[in-house]
DNA sequence: CTGAAAATATGTACTTATTACACATTAGGA
DNA sequence: TCCTAATGTGTAATAAGTACATATTTTCAG
């Protein structure tokens, strides 16, 4: 067993270097937005030949001066721009053969961001935003991923005023709803749901009324104060 | 931005080794245990000089030819000779400074052992059984793992019959009771508990009833068959 | 043998959360 | 002015969670 809270002997600290420093540690990101009434996440082509054509989710090494966390906000930033928003770590994954180039361990964070409200960075590799519904196959273990980050945020969507970051500042209610119906994958009631949601107080009445909607206009609500990320 | 799915040019790839290729990765085990009706911890004195004196949790670095899974498995087994027991990844943890010997990121799992069941495998470094509650300092992080595995494990208790692990094959109610009262931290009313664990269907009646008691005996439970870890 | 001690086993009323479900109202457009 | 298509709203029924008290069973002491 190698002691790796001790690092005692030069031998055994050379012995790390040579055979266990050896393992690349990235993060990677699942960036979720909305259009469409879809749930969307940001992806790349991958330029690996084992994966050619098939999209990959947005990482990169961690650096050895950077937290992981302070490294996924940077993959963010420098895809996206956005600073300052709902990121969070959901798993590591490290099975031996996930990345056909050498071992690499994997850490993966999820986010939420308007779509609407920022430029991609880089057009490069065919940055683009697609639907969930449709990536069926993806570079590395990316899908499974991706599905275990849209668990998690199944998991949370009742808990945390998490879904307010994929909407314009101001939405009518059931722009909400189609958005957690999107996310959870399944109808809701809508009376049911208005009610669910008023008792958690993250909503503010702007006041307002949609627009050019060739029906009856909604209210149109913003993320209260109180409802943090 | 280091482009950390491609790998393409030969010098990209002698960077990655020299720079990136210097982050150690662990995994860290927190080993739950129950005994003298606490939550206990299995830790081991911290050979670093930094944290002379405290405790750490069990751990290793990952070996370059085995999954993460398989890592942490190792550690448990190595220390306790167990094999096939529940157990979980929680976070990686993944602070520059947070290894005062160099660059190391750890991936936290969880396990719960039933502590009379089985032999502690080696007694270097007085490894042992602690008490949750009496460990105020831990060295590294540990403390702040502990703290995550353990709230963790407090969301799951009735999810999954996860606390089953921790006793003997056999047990009384007032057994069980106590030790979610243990793990939760705070007192259960014993009426509404049994109904709570009845309709899950995890127990299984034995027939038999306590012995060596100075009261009327309980009846004697198992965990049912349908019950999975 | 009896009584005291200490725990087990159990049910019900109250409150809160979840679900199912229907109709009057409003604005736009023809 | 009427039609369309949506908004906005309440209640009854069920399920889940909480608070709470008494009779029963065993051991032990006298």
């Amino acid at each position: 067993m190698t002691p790796i809270h001790s690092f005692k002997s030069a031998a055994a600290e050379k012995r790390s270097h040579q055979s266990y420093f050896k393992i690349g540690l990235s993060v990677d990101c699942v960036i979720f937005g909305y259009a469409d009434k879809e749930l969307q996440v940001l992806v790349i082509k991958s330029d690996l030949k084992e994966f050619a054509g098939q999209w990959s989710l947005l990482g990169d090494l961690v650096r050895p001066e950077e937290d992981i966390d302070e490294a996924s906000y940077r993959v963010l930033e420098e895809r996206t721009g956005l600073k300052n928003v709902f990121l969070e770590q959901a798993q590591a994954f490290g099975e031996c053969d996930r990345h056909p180039s050498g071992r690499v361990v994997t850490i993966a964070y999820y986010s939420l961001i308007d779509i609407n409200n920022h430029k991609l960075q880089f057009n490069e590799n065919e940055l683009s935003w697609k639907p969930v519904r449709t990536l069926k196959k993806m570079a590395f273990d990316h899908r499974k991923i991706l599905d275990t980050c849209l668990q998690r945020l199944r998991e949370q969507v009742f808990e945390k005023p998490l879904l307010f970051n994929l909407l314009p500042v101001k939405f009518a209610l059931r722009d909400l709803q189609e958005l957690y119906e999107s996310v959870l994958g399944e109808p809701l009631d809508r009376r049911n749901f208005r009610k669910k949601i008023a008792v958690k107080e993250w909503l503010r009445d702007t006041g307002e009324l949609e627009r050019s909607v060739v029906h009856r206009p909604g209210r149109l609500y913003a993320k209260s104060q109180s409802g943090k990320r």
